[in-house]
DNA sequence: AGCACGCCGACT
DNA sequence: GTCGGCGTGCTC
């Protein structure tokens, strides 16, 4: 009787559930308090979420009888999300070929508004760290603060700040936020890992007092809600944050600055939405018609190629701001050191040799490796058998410190029994030094020094984390040895040298992007050395000595653009990003029968749309990861074709196979890294 | 995504 | 004869 007077709404919740986007009736009693991005409270299937209201007196969809829609059951007494924030959802979830419900899980999980427990002991006062007096530019630093506000004040909404490393970049940041600060705006300063770099967070907290908020997603549900209520009052501040600060409800942002454009840390690679938090950020700034900063020491292909289409502007900072060039290269030729029989164990005679020199001269030296463990498998002396995971389908690697075996993939790990459980007679040896044997071997090259080992394994705690960077910053460790987290972020002034070895692995990668990866790693590595002192080197010891990543790192800046222009051309010339788009479906399942037949749907699936191509399902390096089988289907989009009829015709496509597959996961990444 | 319902194998 | 495995179906 009362259904014809009913008022609708469309309701996004936190759930895949219909893509997230149900409806619900408005009861006459909050009628007045509902608006486009209300938080409500609503029920589904006897369970309360919080849920936002995309739009009001809509038509219920066809199929959705008006007797089956239970009322919203209040209205949250939270502010309405702004617009902008809505339809950039709506924009990743088109753009990325997820749900707007994903995107919502995303961008509020469910215990980000639980109540805490206990109630916060009086609000501490922060102490706000006498602001202090901001440092003088350097006339390099000047120039590019005039280079890019002259951009921005020409309607170039992007601009690529290529500076090298310790180039002081942070203070041009600091400058141009401080601007738009005091022009009552808010500012975004997305940075790819907040928890690498307290350094940044103490400088712009000495700086920006109190008008400092930090947000990041290994911050406490209560420490963001804080933000997010600091938010919603009045107030205008600068949000230093990870990715996921992109979906705060900042009201008056004005410009955005996105630091490290090239880390792949922006890319969230599960769960859906996969999306790329510098590219959001250029959709929000393109939405809100305002400014963004990319800045890097080794910018991405995509963003070189924006440049040379004119779509972005780029200033450059080649100048160290205390004067420093770059740390000279020096690259070790392993074929011809282990020919001449000249290394101890890992290390070559002359790597040795510096390293001893270092430590002589009271000097600290870094040993990266981007393996972590003992060894990266266990060989057979007999039979040749190699030790492999029972669920995946790679070789387990040992830990000497715990005698035990481990798979990286699935955490399966097991006591190491050196008996060959293939053949019974021959005694497992292991080949392959990671990162445990390295600081092993360097114990035994210089028992008077100390090393010490900073990876996954070693920094599993956070406070064991913590002491290891704290005893190599004060000193109390000569040798750090590590995997790629040492790369960032971190200043040591002591620094004198940074060796690579086996850098060969790092270009090995069965990806296209390796040389770019490489030369992206290899650069910040070599930022890490003396950055003040101006007397460090880096090592890389390496079978390809004539490899162009590591010539472009001994030559120079020429060098080095020479090899940029040549990576683009290549990825021209065998039709690669930035030249087309990539999406990377990925499809398991644990009966590989079944896995082949989802995979021959979905190609022929595929073959029916108008995209512009794509591979068969291929096997990727590792193929089977906790007991589900994996294959890969890669699908090209041209650039100039309309990109989004051509990805709702392959999510059209992808659905469909999903769908008559149900057992079948299968995901789908955009502009995958 | 959850959660309930429901139909076949290993235990008391 | 019961407990529990997770396949299938439903939610506005």
């Amino acid at each position: 009787m009362e259904s014809a007077g009913k008022r609708y709404a469309e309701v996004i919740v936190p759930l895949k559930f219909c893509g997230g986007v149900t409806y619900y009736y408005i009861p006459d009693s909050i009628t007045e308090e509902l608006t486009e991005g209300s938080w409500v409270v609503v029920t589904m299937v006897g369970k309360r979420y919080l849920a936002l209201v995309r739009s009001l007196d809509c038509a219920l969809p066809d199929g959705l009888p008006s007797g089956k829609v239970l009322p919203i059951e209040k209205a949250a007494p939270l502010k309405p999300l702004p617009k902008v924030q809505l339809e950039l959802w709506q924009a990743i979830a088109d753009y990325y070929l997820c749900s707007i419900g994903e995107v919502f899980k995303c961008a509020y999980p469910a215990a980000f508004f639980r109540q805490s427990e206990k109630k916060r002991t009086q609000k501490r006062e922060r102490q706000v760290l006498p602001a202090e007096e901001e440092k003088q530019l350097s006339s390099d630093q000047q120039l590019a603060l005039e280079q890019i506000e002259q951009n921005f004040g020409s309607g170039r909404r992007t601009v690529l700040l290529d500076g090298v490393t310790s180039s002081g970049k942070t203070e041009i940041y600091i400058k141009l936020a401080r601007k738009h600060l005091d022009q009552g705006q808010s500012i975004l300063y997305l940075v790819p890992e907040i928890a690498m770099s307290r350094q940044l967070e103490q400088r712009l907290r000495r700086s920006l007092g109190d008008r400092l908020l930090v947000f990041h997603s290994k911050q406490t549900f209560p420490t963001r809600k804080r933000v997010f209520d600091a938010l919603t009052g009045e107030g205008n501040y600068l949000i230093l944050g990870t990715r996921s600060a992109l979906f705060l409800p900042i009201c008056n942002l004005g410009f955005i600055i996105v630091d490290e454009e090239h880390d792949s840390s922006y890319k969230q690679d599960d769960p859906a939405p996969r999306y790329n938090g510098r590219d959001v950020a250029l959709m929000m700034a393109a939405r809100l018609s305002i400014n963004t900063l990319l800045g890097s020491a080794t910018p991405s292909m995509e963003s070189l190629y924006n440049v040379s289409a004119g779509k972005y502007a780029m200033v450059t900072l080649r100048k160290k701001y205390f004067g420093a060039g770059d740390a000279p290269v020096t690259i070790i030729d392993m074929g011809k050191v282990y020919a001449m029989h000249n290394a101890r164990g890992s290390f070559s005679m002359q790597l040795v040799n510096m390293i001893d020199a270092c430590l002589k001269g009271g000097r600290q030296v870094m040993v990266f490796r981007s393996r972590r463990s003992y060894s990266s498998f266990l060989q057979c002396d007999s039979c040749g058998d190699i030790l492999r995971c029972p669920q995946c389908n790679v070789s387990l690697t040992y830990h000497k410190y715990n005698n035990s075996v481990s798979c990286h993939y699935c955490g399966y790990h097991a006591p190491f029994n050196p008996v060959c459980g293939s053949c019974g007679k021959g005694a497992l040896t292991p080949r392959g030094a990671g990162t445990e044997k390295l600081a092993e071997e360097l114990r035994d090259l210089f028992p008077e020094a100390r090393t010490d080992r900073f990876d996954l394994e070693t920094a599993a705690s956070k406070t064991e984390e913590k002491r290891i960077l704290t005893d190599f910053e004060s000193g109390k460790t000569d040798i750090l040895v590590g995997t790629q987290m040492i790369t960032k972020g971190f200043d040591f002034e002591n620094l004198a040298l940074v060796a690579v070895i086996n850098a060969d692995s790092i270009l090995s990668l069965q990806d296209f992007r390796a040389d770019e990866k490489g030369l992206q790693l290899l650069t910040q590595l070599r930022g890490r050395v003396s950055r003040r002192e101006g007397t460090g080197q880096m090592v890389i010891q390496t079978m390809q000595a004539g490899h162009p990543v590591f010539q472009a790192l001994v030559c120079g800046d020429e060098a080095r653009d020479t090899l940029r222009n040549d990576i683009l051309q290549q990825r021209k010339l065998f039709g690669f990003p930035p030249f087309v788009r990539l999406v990377r479906i990925t499809v398991k399942d644990a009966s590989p029968d079944r896995l082949r037949k989802t995979c021959a749907l979905l190609e022929s699936a595929l073959k029916r749309t108008e995209v512009a191509g794509f591979t068969p399902a291929t096997a990727p390096a590792v193929d089977r990861i906790a007991g589900m089988y994996i294959r890969i289907v890669w699908v090209k989009l041209s650039r100039s074709g309309r990109l989004q009829s051509q990805k709702a015709a392959l999510a059209q496509a992808i659905g469909s196979a999903a769908e008559s597959s149900p057992s079948t996961d299968m995901t789908i990444d955009v502009d995958p890294l």
